[in-house]
DNA sequence: TTTGCTTTTGAACAGATGTTCATTAAATTG
DNA sequence: CAATTTAATGAACATCTGTTCAAAAGCAAA
């Protein structure tokens, strides 16, 4: 049989990506099997590769397609290198709280693609570390910062704000307003502007 | 026969944590096999069982030990906050950068121990970021930092500087001395001090 | 050399691993 | 309805997994 609550059509594929996301985030790529993805979606393993060439595949694809979503979602860059700047810093925290799972492979499980795919993810990321530093030599060419060197300004920025995912809970003491703020208050700081 | 290169006495220990450190950051606790570690070492898998009652103490172990080490070689704090924030920076950026396989494993391979271990190591971390937390309400307290939120800004300048071990390489465009200028340089700005 | 202790071996265990594929069932099309 | 395409099954593959343990080998002291 080819599925036995039938009625909807075609929707394995994403449960199977969704599935393994969770899994991947949780326990870590290495330690999912494709039977255990396959069973959380109620399925035998053999069918998973209907859907993807391989293992590792599915987790290089769960990674491009949260680099690609986040380099599509950037909003368009509007005023002068200051007003870019705190728009950046807001949108990277809000984005990737919303996406613990995708942010958290995205980061963790580098080293479990071939150099293909790793080339691949690495040449996304640097992109959007790119779109960082214009703006940051943008301001620091109008005098607007004080940024010595902003390669490393851009990557101690992003490391700074990307590890908000590593305590950040929905609920907690603070909200996603309140710590877009705080980490705006440093940022703003910290490259000397204003 | 129990060693055939014979000579030196009981170094095997040593050099199954070692090849374990370098395994487990190079391909993930998951991924590396108590066979490979083994053989690594020059040796059969059982004999690895004399020095660890199973795979997870062994990585345990490593977190604990360098954790331990993180908190031992801290320096005691002299001078007043600001002089201390940047003792503080400067040791932070030095002690991880010189040990990149340790700072890597205690970050990626947390969700590979158990509760009670997960709960040790934790522990241990806490006590550490602490540190910084104190210096940043002492600073401010004393009104030289201006710092709303102290455990928010000590998260964000951990994950800031130890961010510097993904990508720093010895040789690379710039020194670790002008690195720790560099960072020292935006904390010091981040907290609104001088 | 003989005794005793420590360490390593080598094999075994029971089960898990990623992947393939002929067969079967379901869904779609005519 | 029948014909065709799409998708899932269930078993098999060869190999790897962490861990155990009796037997063998190395070493130190007497």
């Amino acid at each position: 049989m080819a599925r036995t609550t039938g009625s909807h059509a075609g929707i394995t594929g994403p449960r199977i990506r969704q599935a393994a996301l969770q899994l991947f985030a949780q326990r870590g790529y290495a330690a999912v099997s494709m039977r255990v993805i396959a069973a959380e979606v109620g399925v035998q393993v053999g069918a998973l590769y209907n859907y993807t060439p391989d293992k590792q595949t599915l987790l290089f694809d769960l990674m491009r397609d949260h680099l690609e979503a986040l380099l599509a979602a950037a909003p368009d860059p509007k005023g002068d290198a200051m007003a870019r700047l705190e728009q950046f810093v807001a949108f990277h925290i809000r984005f990737h709280a919303d996406r613990p799972d995708e942010v958290f492979i995205a980061y963790m499980e580098l080293r479990n693609l071939g150099p293909e795919n790793f080339a691949q993810i690495e040449a996304l990321r640097r992109r959007y570390e790119d779109r960082l530093e214009k703006i940051l030599r943008d301001g620091a060419s109008t005098g607007v910062f004080q940024v010595a060197d902003s390669k490393i300004v851009t990557l101690a920025i992003i490391a700074m704000l990307t590890g908000v995912n590593t305590w950040f809970r929905d609920g907690g003491r603070l909200s996603l307003d309140e710590v877009v703020a705080q980490y705006w208050d440093m940022v703003r700081k910290a490259v000397g502007g204003g």
